[in-house]
Order: structure tokens, then sequence, then C-alpha cells
DNA sequence: CTGAAAGCGCTTACAG
DNA sequence: CTGAAAGCGCTTACAG
């Protein structure tokens, strides 16, 4: 069924597409009468302007391309969530993308894909969290020429506007209220650096705060998930980790859980062991509350960040060159009592 | 800073844009050393052909339109991840909507314009949940010309595509397992049928159940979450709910929770309260195995349906006409303990 | 095997 | 205030 288009629209109201345009436009320099001529004959036919070639003729595009890791991690739904919320308001489509893997390449591969395909669409915008920034995906965007907003930990060499929070305080203010506790047989559970690059920056904090109590890092107590290559899921990950080296530990006195999705993984291996120990997470999560876990962790607000990539998406839209390439955030440290031992 | 064109590529060959064009898509009537120039140049010059030219000459589109209620429920978002995982690979792009609220008139309104917007893109098929699905909608949809699937309960008038699955039947298998386990004072923690129809489909099934074992329906035993207009979060309005009506409630001797999110919402509310009661949650969630709530529940796999979305929209795209108008799902009752009593 | 030309559905100076 | 014409960046018969 063919889409009817703004020429039928000109032939019936009697007057030429310039015009039909302008109408549709809004344009000031419309006889009233012409004006709602047209109005009428574009509502009776149920007439809608083509974006795409709208979008061609202007040399411009209402969609922002997203690409995220997943959308299953609720710090990266709600991102969306508020970002869908003023796209829609504002006429703009969000283009989704989601690599959905934990290996490197498998991960780096989509993303050029995504990229690629964002290009074609001459998106407007691209809003953009990878795990593994290199200098050759700014390369690619770059190619874009279009603005681009990094979410996630800030990149040093870049000439994109960042939204930014440092995994290295975030850890370290983590680790530093562990030790302030007296814990010294902390025990981290993480993925191989080599897998993600969060989890160096994560462990520079941790590094930190033990430089400043004079701690040695204990690498038996370093508990990588990456070695049981079980799962994509990274809370059974944990899960089988912490079953087979934390649960039976006696060794361990507290817990570091680097990312939200291991908390969880970890909690339930301690409940089925009913053992009760101290832990805290990098990350919050909804989850945590609404199932009132208690569970201490270091907090960094998916909302406020959602926020700011609507801010920012919207004056970069216009077309706006803004001061300030970079915004970080502070992390907090949300005590909710599972630093002194998770309940279950 | 201005895209390169064809007529670039053109030029920099020494072709026309016709035998570029043949290049890029492919065309084997072109002269092996012409074409091989010609990607030459292609490659130098970072060349990208524009999708949204390509789809105004064809004609046609290669995305598919989404709109979903939210995407922060696991439901929703597994299924994106499929669709996504395909829809990247068969280069296709995904205009993604939500609605997020649970207002009706709010959604209605979302909707609405997310219809709009799609037709403006001229989407190529539009993958649709909607929990108010009504004639006026169909309408809309039909203007879109383009094949629409929809997911969630079954709609007798349409003539689209639906992959579905029984509310009803659903809520009848829970139910019918707890009255055999001899419970009779069954609680429900719902919301009112106003604000969403799919609850009224779900208490059919509880009736029809109790129509079996020849029990009544006692209203005293219907907590209705809407009756405290405290938040979008499902989960903290049935918590609130619970927390007022049922945990302290003697007569209670096991709860059916209408809604994953209302389970959870549930299960921290008795917690709070220590109180041990059997319960079974309407839908699965990811969360319940991770923690090992041992929740049991009748599911409806997230998974088996983004597949079948997939399926039905690659054949869908290729212009197919499918037989089967109706993929209808069989919920199953997922038994885990928690029929027996929660714990925490 | 290749090019000129028309067309996809809009917008936008330019005349009038 | 309005229309004819060119252009946005591709594709596709139609000739050759």
């Amino acid at each position: 069924m063919k889409k009817i288009s703004i020429n039928e629209i000109a032939k019936e109201a009697g007057v030429s597409k310039s015009t039909v345009s302008r109408v549709i436009n809004n344009h000031p320099n419309v006889n009233d009468i012409t004006r709602r001529n047209v109005l009428e004959v574009i509502e009776r036919l149920h007439y809608k302007p083509s974006d795409i070639a709208r979008n061609l003729s202007k040399s411009m595009s209402n969609d922002v391309a997203v690409s995220l890791p997943n959308i299953k991690n609720p710090f990266f739904s709600t991102i969306i969530t508020e970002v869908m919320a003023d796209a829609i308001a504002s006429d703009m489509n969000i283009l989704l993308y989601t690599t959905d893997s934990l290996n490197e390449d498998v991960v780096k591969k989509k993303e050029q894909k995504i990229i690629e395909m964002a290009n074609k669409k001459r998106a407007g915008a691209m809003l953009l969290y990878s795990s593994w920034y290199t200098k050759e995906m700014e390369e690619e965007l770059k190619k874009l020429g279009i603005p681009v907003i990094l979410i996630g930990k800030r990149v040093v060499d870049t000439d994109f506007y960042q939204i930014v929070y440092s995994e290295e305080k975030m850890a370290y203010l983590g680790m530093k209220y562990l030790l302030k506790q007296g814990y010294r047989k902390i025990g981290f559970i993480k993925w191989h650096e080599s897998e993600d690059w969060r989890y160096s920056h994560r462990m520079q904090g941790v590094q930190r705060a033990m430089d400043e109590y004079g701690v040695t890092l204990d690498k038996d107590l370093l508990f990588n998930c990456g070695d049981y290559k079980i799962s994509d899921d990274h809370a059974k990950a944990a899960y089988v980790t912490a079953k087979r080296e934390i649960v039976d530990n006696e060794e361990v006195e507290a817990v570091f859980a680097l990312t939200n999705t291991a908390t969880l993984g970890l909690i339930k291996a301690l409940k089925e062991a009913d053992r009760k120990l101290p832990i805290i997470s990098f990350d919050d999560a909804q989850i945590f509350e609404d199932l009132d876990l208690g569970v201490t962790c270091i907090e960094r607000s998916s909302e406020v960040i959602g926020e700011l990539c609507v801010e920012l998406l919207a004056r970069v839209f216009r077309g706006e060159q803004l001061e300030e390439k970079v915004v970080e955030f502070e992390p907090q440290l949300v005590l909710r009592g599972s630093e002194k031992g998770i309940k279950f």
C-alpha cells in the first residue's frame, strides 16, 4: 500500500507542494485560508510527512544512536529510560544498539558494526558506553562527523563530550571503608583485567586505600570469575566462584564485590552456606532495595547520568558547542548494614 | 563537516554514480577491474552509503519500530535483547520506544505519538506490546501500512500477527495449584481492573479455578496496590500494600502475586515481618533465581518469545505473508518451594 | 559492462 | 503570499 506523499496533498488542495511544505513547517508566510485548506486535506488524507525525505533534503537527522553493553543491567536501562522520555517528547528517535557480550573481541567487533550502522543511518548524535574504548574507536567515531557523548570512565585522549565517574575513586571509597572497619583479610570478586579494563582501575583504587593503611594485597584473596568460563551471566559466574572459593574460606573476613551483578551471585552463595560475611558492593542495584538486602554499596546515580545525557543531547543537537567537555560525578558510599555482615 | 557522497566516489573513480551504486550493491554486471578500482576509492575515502537516501529511493526501510511499556522489566529487556542481536546481524535498526507509565491515559497518549513517529520514520515493521489495546490503535496501526506484530494477550479483533499467551490460563494454573494444595484463604496482590485490563483476565483465570473447586472469592482478600498511589514503581506499591494489609492479616493462608514485580515487594514486606507465607508469582524473574528465593511461578519464557519475534520479523520483512496469524504459548508452572512458604 | 536520466518525497532559495 | 526549479544521495529501468 503506497503511502500518500506531499504531491497528493498539493494536488488535492490545489496548491504547489512548496506551499504544503510551508504549512507543514509552520512558515509564517502562508495565507490563513490557504493554510486552513491545506491542513484540512492533510487531516482528511491522514498525511504524515516522511522524516526520511525531510532529513535527506535538509541534510539533518532526528535520531540519536545509543550504544550500550546491554539493557538488562539496571544501570543502563535507567539511562535509556531517561533519554527515551525526552526523546519522544522532542520528536527524536532512538536507534538502540547493544553488544551483549563479555568477550572483548566480540564486543569490539559489534561496536564497529554499530558505528557503521549509525553512520549509514546518518544519526545526528551518538551516546556510547564502551567497556574497552580504544584509539581506533575514537577514529571510527570521528568519521561520523557528529557530536558524540561518552559515558563511563574518563578517557584521557578524546575530543568528545564525556559524562564520567571515576572507577578508581569508587573502589577507593569502598576499600577504605572496609579497612577503616578493621578488616584486613578482604576478598575481591572480580574479572581479569584483560577481560575488562574497568577492573584494573578498580584495583588501583583498592590499592590506593591499602597504601594509605599500609596494608599489602594478598593475591590469594583475588577471586577471578573469569577463571570459570561458565556463563556470560555475571551473577552466575560470581556465584560459582564464590561457592568454590569463598564460602568455605576461613581466611576471608569481608568481601568487596567489584560489580553489582557479582554481588548478587555472592549473596546467593553465602546464603546457601549460611555464611554472614560482611560485604560491600561496587554499584547499587534496585533489586537490593526491593528485596531489602541491606547491601552497602558505592553508588553512582544512573538517573542523574540519564538526565545529564538528555541535557547534553538536547544542546548538542541544537548545534551548540559546549564549554565543558567533561562532566564528572561524585560517587557515594551508601551504608545499609551489609558492611557488618550480610543478612539474607 | 560534509559527508562524502556517491558523487565524490564516482568522480574520484572516474565512473558514473550508476556504476558506483552497482558495486555497492554487488550487482554482477560490473567489470572486475572497474569494481576493484571503485572499491579501492570507497575504502580510501571511508565512504558509507546513506541508508536514508537509499531507503528513500527504494521506498523501503531497514528499521523496525519497537514499542514496549518499559525496559526495566526483565520480560521486556530479554525480548529486546533477542531482537537486537538479530537486528544487528541483519543490518536492521531498532527504533525503540517505551511508554514508562502505569497511567492508562498517559500510556495511550504516548503510544499514539509513538505510532506517529514510526509512521514518519516509515519503519518497515512494528513490534508492539500494549497493555490497553483498542480498536483505535488498530486503526492507527493499519494506516502505517506495514506488518505489525502484537505481543501479549490475544486480541480477538485484529488483522495483525500475534504472539500471545493466555493471561487467563496462567492465572488459572497458579490458582488451581494453590487450591490443590489445600489453601482456601488465598490473598491476591493486584491492580485495579480499570488500571490494567490484564488483571481482569487474570482474575478470570482465578475465578475459573475457584469454580472448579467450588470455592467463592472473598473480596477482603483482594489487595489492590492501586489504592496506594505511592509510586509508579510496582514493587514499591506492592510492598506498601503488603505491609499494610497482608503482613499482619491472620486470615491469609497464601498469596498469589499477580505480577513479578509485586512478588518482589511482597517478599520484602514478608521478610521484614518474618512471616513465611506460601506464595506464588505470576511470571518469573531472573532475580528470583539470582537470589535463590525459590519462588514458585507461572512462567512464560521471554527468550522463546524473543526468538519468535526475530523469526516473524525476518520473514515479514522479506515480504512473506504468513499462514499462521497467531502463535500461542503454553505457560508453565515452575515449582521451587515458595508454594509451601517463602524462605528469605 | 556502463552512463544519462528520471524518480523517491521532501526543502529552500529565487522570482514574481 | 505562492510556484517552478534545483537539490539532498541514492536506485533503476533504458539505451547503447
